[in-house]
DNA sequence: CACGCGCATTGACGCAGATCAACCTGGCCG
DNA sequence: CGGCCAGGTTGATCTGCGTCAATGCGCGTG
């Protein structure tokens, strides 16, 4: 909510709604100066990659608005999604030349982007944005190795149930609802993109969808407002301890 | 190999094997004096536990020797392997305060710890300290990505192909061998811990195991000790193009 | 309105890998 | 030496999910 509102009437840093979890929380008037000569925002069309594995990449940035998904494929098109995008993410490899994986908008997407020479440059001389990067990254590793215990160990019902648990949570967050009772929110992800992340078949996502609505675990508004009655109940569903788990 | 020698005779930075690799590799004296006195090395017997999930960790260091695993475990039982921890591989969540995985030695094992505080605060003060620990966080962002892949996409036998490559390319590399034709290393995985950072059981591993050599794609002495004829053929068998992927 | 198209659902069937179980193999210790 | 036990192999059977295929549903467009 906070993401969407105010980001273009005052496009410097101060204003920017990335700075809740992004590089310039913590800089002085000074940095934050040199960062706003380096910055500008692009836009995206839903469907619209980004970039694409392999490129050189000359910035690096944050989500501001919509969201985008991080894949790998195989040669012969498997596809694994590795990561979700969502606002104040982080996107962007200081240090590294190309990029890892492809980038795509799956909403019409915002970036707010710094130049990457000069981005680098003022990183070698604030050491606390290479620390914010440092804690960001790690947040990250966190989320990917939890994913790889989804991946791995998980039925594809708790599967869906860790999906659904993380979007609905990351989404709650942002709105600053409680992390129990009752959740409301909108799915920005086709079942098709659910079974990339997941692992799974589309058609396996959706009969697993559908058990869980069938069992009141979820409730469905279209295909994709959902609504959680219980969110404990959905972390049971997930396999977690219904406090711990699931970072993001 | 290199890692196994020399440590303990000059147990500073300049002589340590894991300067290759780990913190201090751009430090200068100054700072190498100041690493220097909040370094210790300790030392664990296979199967021992270095680091419960959710321990207080006052340590951050480097694997100098021997093997350790890094795993997740749901309530039920199911665990899934989430990093395999060699020789120069870095330990530790700078400004975290709670482990977030057990982290187990399989071998006999010594790690150089820096006491955490004070590390934290040469942080504080040496940008390329910073940087250096996010260009690692990031490869191993990287390996865990490119594992999810693995876990989520790949067949049984392309698991065990993908696994074996990773631990040979990572073996090779420490040899500075060459990156194809004959590679020969030692399995540092019972079947069970294999098939814990592959998602699948013991006796698919087993099974998959015994196929590849049955098709001449490994040669096996005793059960550890693996011979692989021709390296770019294990990589076809692991679904990567010969040259890219598997990062580590 | 009908048509097409992208997305989703549902059913029937097959198979890769899990499960259960028996047996092997080599190292250690009394 | 023999017995034990952890780690490993192999076989038989079961099942969750993938595969293939048909159908539904909402939406924009001619």
């Amino acid at each position: 909510m906070l993401q969407d509102t105010l980001s273009f009437a005052t496009p410097d840093c101060s204003g920017c709604p990335i700075r809740h979890r992004a590089v310039c929380a913590r800089c002085d008037s000074d940095e934050l100066a040199r960062l706003e000569e380096i910055k500008y925002y692009r836009s995206f069309e839903a469907g619209q990659t980004v970039i694409w594995s392999g490129d050189r990449m000359d910035f690096v940035g944050s989500v501001v608005s919509g969201i985008a998904t991080l894949t790998q494929t195989m040669e012969d098109g498997r596809t694994q999604m590795v990561g979700l995008l969502l606002p104040s993410d982080f996107v962007g490899r200081p240090g590294r030349d190309g990029a890892a994986y492809d980038v795509v908008a799956t909403s019409d997407l915002v970036m707010c982007c710094f130049r990457k020479k000069p981005f680098e440059q003022l990183m070698e001389t604030t050491p606390h944005i290479a620390q914010r990067l440092l804690q960001m990254t790690l947040d990250e590793l966190d989320a990917a190795r939890e994913w790889m215990l989804v991946l791995g160990r998980k039925t594809a019902r708790e599967k869906i149930a860790s999906l659904l648990a993380i979007i609905g949570r990351r989404d709650a967050s942002i709105q600053s609802a409680p992390m129990s009772g009752r959740i409301v929110f909108d799915l920005p992800l086709t079942r098709e993109a659910m079974a990339d992340y997941l692992g799974l078949t589309l058609e396996t996502v959706s009969r697993q969808v559908s058990a869980l609505k069938r069992d009141g675990v979820i409730e469905l508004q279209g295909k994709r407002h959902v609504t959680v009655p219980d969110f404990s109940r959905l972390l049971e569903e997930a396999g977690d301890d219904a406090d711990g788990g699931l970072l993001v």
